[in-house]
DNA sequence: CACCCTCCATAAGCAACGCTGATGCACGTG
DNA sequence: CACGTGCATCAGCGTTGCTTATGGAGGGTG
């Protein structure tokens, strides 16, 4: 199983082509094949159904490792030559979209800083790999308690802020004239999910225990602007930090119940140095 | 950085020996000196100073990527291979010490059965690498609130049941009269760490916040009946569940703020399938 | 202080691995 | 039915990675 093989086998799955993958990678197709034939042989198990290519059971279950397992191959890489020198430039925080509240974007720096928006679930990869140096993960969570993130390598977590949720509704909506709303009223109702750009469902059926928040439309941009315009053209509820909730043709009602915060957590990897570290103090609010 | 070079990496670091590594690993003490040679090429960056062996702080990152790094490529192999057919014939249980409360062992089959007693933190590591079919662990958590553990690999984990934790002193203790104790007023106070019998002091300072709990003894059995032995012997103050907080010589106090439970959880690889599917359902309480 | 012993680095040789290019074979397609 | 596409297999060859042998640096001992 070495990495070589895996990375193959990924490229492999995932364009559903020995010679596409070989193209991709700058092999022959011989070499592929022979590398998934070495593969299934140490494994003792076909991996692959050739014609169509589709990943077996076991070729399902080794796909789930592959990824975390080159990614944390990468981290591993990128934290040593953070570290034996190679001085890095630029500064690049990688952030989820609901993540750049008021409170975090005040805080950048006036100058010479590179930012990117990502989907949520690839900001921890991004930092990991050294990609940003410092990265902005938002989520739901009961107050003061952390975050829970995927640790695909061991990333380090601090406060930068929480701030209470609204739901989004759109004008006319027969809940939009209440003054506070109950996440276990919502489940049934129509809901955008929006991992790159609002609050993954996912999120919701945590906090509520269990069931419902179905998705009417998922949206799969990251633009919070986009988000909140389906809001209010009717396509479903939207759940969004307080200070992102805001736009014309909706109303933005709290949600009492259960008392969740919209939590944001800067993570960096390794131990923060120069411009990194002057940043993360700024943002790091341990008040909040 | 195929495993094999990392996996030599980690053998010499261990062992603070390039020789001592090549004996472990079957290979000649010349191989292996060329694995590190490579390794630190590939890297570009010493990662031991030698005469002694140490890790350089380089060496040091790559420890800790490269075990959860073999862990789960042994994890990813061992599912494979579960999936593939190797008909699985004994049904082994992996357990932390404390785990076993009278709840879980009552659930135990009347035959057939192994039941491995690992430190605490093995216990993930077993059942990923399919040394164990299932694991029980436990620790402290806020009521009805899952563990957090190190996810080394995709573990299902569900509620075995969770119970009242007491602070066992000894019979003379100046505390040892009250009906309840704070862990704040507890801080300072001296403490028996013993991260494979009882609850590992970290998690005491998680649960309390930050600060204190420094040990007085470390005690790295897993065996309860030892440490309940060292409490009465006054090396320091013990957390443990209830069911568990009973020796002679020994008074065992209810913890009252911060309000946590012992919290016994079931963690499996995969789907459960056959006997230990069974077990698995004696053992869940969801009602607990 | 000199000797030796341990331990890691390096060199040379050889077998095995892993890649390329060519060919074979099966399935789907026009 | 013939052709084309796409994966498997084979032969050849360069490279890798192991072993044995040797060199050099430290540390301990008489």
């Amino acid at each position: 199983m070495d990495p070589h093989l895996l990375r193959t086998y990924v490229a492999v799955a995932r364009l559903a082509s020995f010679s596409a993958a070989a193209r991709e990678l700058g092999y022959t197709q011989s070499a592929v094949s022979q590398h998934i034939a070495v593969l299934e042989q140490d494994l003792g198990t076909p991996l692959l159904s050739r014609r169509p290519v589709v990943p077996t059971r076991a070729g399902e279950r080794l796909l789930e490792h592959a990824g975390p397992l080159l990614l944390r191959l990468d981290a591993a890489r990128a934290e040593i030559a953070a570290l034996a020198g190679a001085a890095d430039e630029g500064l690049t925080l990688a952030a989820a979209s609901t993540a750049l509240t008021p409170r975090t974007l005040a805080a950048l720096p006036p100058t010479g800083a590179t930012l990117r928006v990502l989907p949520r679930a690839d900001v921890p990869e991004a930092v990991a790999t050294g990609a940003a140096h410092l990265g902005l993960v938002d989520g739901l969570a009961a107050p003061n308690d952390p975050l829970r993130l995927a640790d695909v390598a061991p990333l380090t977590t601090r406060g930068a802020g929480q701030e209470p949720v609204r739901v989004l509704l759109p004008a006319g909506h027969p809940l939009a004239r209440r003054t506070g709303l109950r996440l276990g009223d919502l489940a049934d109702a129509r809901w955008v999910d929006a991992p790159g750009a609002g609050l993954p469902l996912h999120h919701l059926r945590a906090a509520h225990g269990t069931g419902g928040f179905r998705p009417a439309l998922r949206y799969e941009g990251t633009d919070v602007r986009t988000l909140t315009a389906l809001a209010a053209a009717g396509h479903g509820l939207v759940l969004l930090p307080e200070s992102a909730a805001a736009a014309p043709g909706t109303v933005a009602v709290p949600l009492t119940e259960p008392r969740v915060v919209h939590r944001t957590e800067l993570v960096h990897a390794g131990a923060l140095r120069g411009p990194a570290a002057a940043w993360a103090a700024r943002l790091d609010v341990t008040r909040s």
